[in-house]
RNA sequence: GCUCAUAUAGCUCAGUAGGUAGAGCACUUCCUUGGUAAGGAAGAGGUCACCGGUUCAAAUCCGGUUAUGAGCUCCA
């Protein structure tokens, strides 16, 4: 006699066991239709899964996430289901769900083409027309082995094998011929599956192990009904608009090319986003307490084993070698950091010290890896390490958090992602050691009531770290800020402070950046602000044109004018008309366009149109280098412009 | 590094079934001096990524290399 309780708190009682698609029919028609599975007491169940005691239901329709996640699990299904019409021979691996859609990786010795995919998709969408009931049987182990070594699946077979405890009762989904095993829940039918896309085939190694063979990786999007598909398809079509590779050519800030591959090519216009960039992130550090160095790019090698750095990293590094001696070409600057830290005795009087390098490195990344700015082979850290005691470390994380947020504010970031990694397999230091690291970053991220992810085993070698990570124009998450504790380091290297018992001790390193890389983030300020830089960052912050030559004199003197005042203005000059240029400039995204004709001459003003196409009316010069500074002060915090 | 795809003028792209390359924009020159998103005309510009093979003949077919893109692995 189960009583259900609902999310609004009305409760139901019935007789005998229910389904989660009884309680919903008994609701309403309309419900029943909708349902695509529940939640029992917190617990996903499929909707025709029975209720025997006293429970808190939520039942899922294609409006509930979860429900949409659920359609997307099965629209894998739906795709193996296809697949293995098309391609019998071919062997199933996995098929989960992931951001806006699912995948599902096979073996198959036929490569799937673009044609191929088409067809797959073509079957599936006949499939799913058929709106068939999909079945779930749940099986014991053996049965469940049975089944799939019957089907010739291995690789079904070694997930029942290696993964899935022999007590427990696998459930097998029917779609129709076609069984897939899954813990579920899933659509009761297919007509919940009818608006996916697939989107591409590429290679995924089986348990995502390099060693393992590589399988082929079918991608796929779904979505709950044919507007928000379309809308989907649309935003990726936007996005590619925005990718900052794309943008960097229409803007020429950049570019890359073969005979240096990963590393940038930097244009005026690219490179003055960048010098502003970092004159900006050398005012936040002098004002925060840092003290800048430069170290050497190219090291011996020895250093390098020394640190730890070339045992694990080595066929990541470039060298040279001269006069019989191997250097490396430095891949990170923390060991020469520690080379200054170790130049005269220390005391912990002068603890924290906070060194930091605009640091160039180089790392021989994989080519397969390169990506835009996004990872390069060259690149420049806006890098520190915070030399400190151990009772230090916590607040100087918690500080360097706060910098972190107040740098991101200003450049208008919303959406930043917290990660905490911990101690990977390969590693220096004690267990006792990284306790101890470990503990220190979860402690400063609990007192901030910072929400984060923990991802274990992602650690640097040396020590835990938090990441601090931003979007692309696709969603795609790539690490920017991190602060890493360091006990081991240190030591490797000989530092030492005199405590003030007067003992010698290891300093803690902290090593931290905020950027994370030059490169890496003006990609992604790119993508951001699609092209429209604000005005501290503009790489030509005002056009000055002229509507005849008539006014040649005036607008050099007003262009002549604003630069002296130590603003980025260009002029244009040309034989063309002021509708024309507007055009051209406004496209570049040049936040002022400042027009003069004869009206403009006679009063001795600019007529001052923004990039968004407003009329700002009519402005001395004075007046519209004043409105300048205040964007260029203000910097990102305000979207001004649009 | 692995899987798949791609590589044609400065940019965006076309080039059907192998017969030594085209468009638009940009560029140069000339005309036009025009008040807020494209005025007109003429001209110049390419060893079709690179190396090799097949063929009477290769941008086109085949093999290799490099780079790029997507994803996987990696990421100090």
């Amino acid at each position: 006699m189960p009583r259900i309780t609902l999310p609004d708190g009305s409760q139901r009682q019935y007789d005998n066991p229910v389904s989660v698609y009884d309680v919903a029919a008994d609701i309403g028609p309309g419900l029943a239709k909708a349902t695509i599975a529940g939640a029992v007491n917190g617990q996903r169940v499929d909707a025709h899964e029975l209720i025997e005691e006293d429970a808190s239901l939520v039942i899922y329709t294609a409006k509930d996430e979860d429900g949409l996640e659920i359609i997307r699990h099965s629209c894998a299904h739906l795709l193996g289901h296809a697949i293995k019409q098309l391609w019998p021979e071919a062997k199933m691996a996995i098929g989960p769900t992931i951001e806006n859609g699912f995948y599902y990786d096979i073996d198959l010795e036929h490569r799937l083409t673009e044609e191929d995919l088409a067809a797959l998709e073509q079957r599936m969408v006949e499939l799913a027309k058929t709106d068939y009931d999909v079945v779930k049987r749940k099986v014991n182990w053996q049965e469940a082995r049975d089944t799939f070594a019957a089907r010739d699946e291995p690789y079904k077979v070694e997930i029942l094998d290696r993964d899935i405890d022999r007590e427990d009762r696998p459930g097998l989904y029917h779609h129709e011929e076609y069984i897939d095993m899954c813990r579920g829940p899933h659509v009761p039918n297919m007509r919940f599956c009818h608006h996916f896309k697939l989107m591409r085939v590429s290679g995924a190694y089986w348990r995502g192990d390099s060693n393992n063979k590589m399988l082929q990786r079918i991608y796929g999007t779904a979505w709950p009904d044919k507007k928000q598909l379309k809308a989907h398809l649309q935003f990726l079509r936007e996005a590619e608009k925005r990718d900052h590779r794309k943008l960097a050519k229409k803007f020429d800030l950049f570019h890359l090319q073969e005979e240096a591959p990963g590393m940038v090519f930097w244009h005026p216009k690219g490179w003055t986003i960048y010098t502003e960039l970092e004159r900006y992130m050398r005012q936040v550090q002098r004002q925060n307490g840092y003290l800048e160095i430069n170290t050497p790019m190219v090291v011996d090698r020895t250093l390098w084993e020394k640190s730890g750095h070339w045992d694990k990293f080595r066929d990541d590094m470039f060298t040279v070698e001269s006069e019989s001696r191997d250097y490396a070409v430095k891949p990170m600057n923390c060991p020469c950091h520690i080379q200054v830290f170790n130049q005269g005795l220390k005391s912990y009087r002068d603890l924290p010290l906070r060194l930091a390098e605009f640091g160039s490195c180089h790392r021989d990344e994989a080519s397969g890896t390169l990506q835009g700015l996004m990872r390069v082979r060259g690149f420049v850290q806006d890098d520190a390490h915070i030399f400190c005691a151990e009772s230090q470390i916590q607040s100087e994380v918690s500080i360097f958090t706060d910098l972190l947020f107040e740098v991101y504010k200003d450049f208008g970031f919303e959406e930043v992602l917290i990660r905490l990694s911990t101690r990977p397999e390969q590693r220096v230091g004690s267990d006792e050691v990284w306790d101890k690291a470990e503990q220190a970053l979860a402690d400063a991220l609990a007192a901030k009531e910072l929400a984060y992810d923990l991802l274990p085993g992602e650690g640097a070698f040396y020590g835990p770290k938090i990441e601090f990570s931003l979007k692309d124009c696709l969603g795609r998450v790539w690490q920017c800020g991190t602060i890493q504790v360091d006990f081991s380091m240190p030591g490797r290297l000989d530092a030492q402070y005199v405590a003030e018992d007067g003992s010698r001790q290891v300093p803690v390193m902290l090593h931290r950046a905020i950027l994370g890389s030059f490169e890496r983030f003006i990609g992604i300020l790119i993508e951001h602000y699609e092209g429209a830089f604000p005005a501290w960052l503009a790489p030509q912050q005002a056009v000055v044109m002229n509507i005849t030559d008539n006014q040649a004199d005036y607008a050099q003197k007003v262009a002549d004018s604003l630069k002296n005042k130590g603003f980025r203005v260009i002029n244009d000059l040309r034989n063309e008309k002021i509708g024309f240029k507007i055009r051209e400039h406004t496209i570049q995204k040049i936040p002022y366009l400042l027009v003069v004709g004869d009206k403009e001459v006679a009063t001795q003003t600019v007529a001052v149109r923004s990039r968004s196409g407003d009329d700002l009316g009519s402005l001395s010069v004075d007046e519209f280098a004043e409105r300048l500074a205040k964007d260029v002060q203000r910097r990102g915090r305000v979207d001004f412009d649009n």
